[in-house]
DNA sequence: CGTACAACCTCTAGCGACTGGAGGTTCAAG
DNA sequence: CTTGAACCTCCAGTCGCTAGAGGTTGTACG
């Protein structure tokens, strides 16, 4: 009962040369192989598959990941660490979302004071021309 | 009255290695030499690399600056086009912004719905391996 | 059992936007 | 004229994939 690497990619959303970059970066066990040298995934790597894909979805980065795995094998340790990653990583986001914000606020600005002109005249020219932004 | 590549970079705050990238990629025209073939930039190259890093630090792709550029270079031109970049380049700013929010709220019900125990009942290693987000 | 062909394999290169290093040369101050 | 900071080129690495070339395997159908 096992898998081909499409069966897993469809299972769980996953591109097939997805699959073989985490094998190659280490992030996935190689899994055993046909005679004619073709992946064979059990129930258990897909299950990892989908973490990825889900820890994936919600932003952190390969290396939170691999730690998040590492930890969901030990299921008796203390949840301290994965809930430090996972508070650092939302932290990390905060972070973005507030760059982005202030970015976006400065574009409205632009374009606002746009009054559809010239180029020579244009709000959007001359601000990022300006001296310091 | 030219700069050298490292005056250039304090006048606008752009790594030297960068500012070669630039040039590597025609963002920014070969500049003069010396005899011993080291670049020497003019005000106008200055005033090109601070626009270049305007235009990065509120998010622009080099494609979009590349654009910007060309259209900074005629000034009696209508502004139509550059307005459009700075609003289509706004919509994609808010259109991140909605997905880090999105992520933001999970991330944040995760962690909020941790009881900091065992790893094996933790909230955030339960959604994370849940069969479909 | 033979054949067709989808799916698999490896390997390499490319994306965007830089960044860093090695190893060698030039400029300018003293 | 010497020193050494700053310059030069070229190459590799970052992150997380993605795409392609060119070849092999698995399987379903006749
Ligand atoms: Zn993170
Ligand atoms: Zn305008
Ligand atoms: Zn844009
Ligand atoms: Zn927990």
């Amino acid at each position: 009962m096992d898998y081909a690497i499409g069966e897993a990619s469809r299972l769980t959303g996953i591109k097939v040369p997805t699959i073989r970059y985490y094998e190659g970066i280490g992030l996935l066990a190689a899994p055993a192989r046909t005679e004619g040298r073709q992946r064979r995934y059990r129930v258990e790597d897909v299950a990892r598959l989908n973490f990825i894909r889900h820890a994936r979805d919600l932003g952190f980065e390969m290396a939170d990941i691999a730690e998040l795995l590492a930890l969901s094998e030990g299921p008796d340790q203390s949840c301290k660490k994965v809930d430090e990653i996972t508070r650092r990583h939302l932290s990390e986001v905060d972070r973005r979302i507030a760059q982005l914000t202030a970015l976006r606020r400065e574009l409205v600005r632009m374009v606002d004071e746009c009054s559809h002109g010239r180029v020579g005249d244009c709000r959007v020219i001359e601000t990022l021309s300006g001296e310091t932004a």
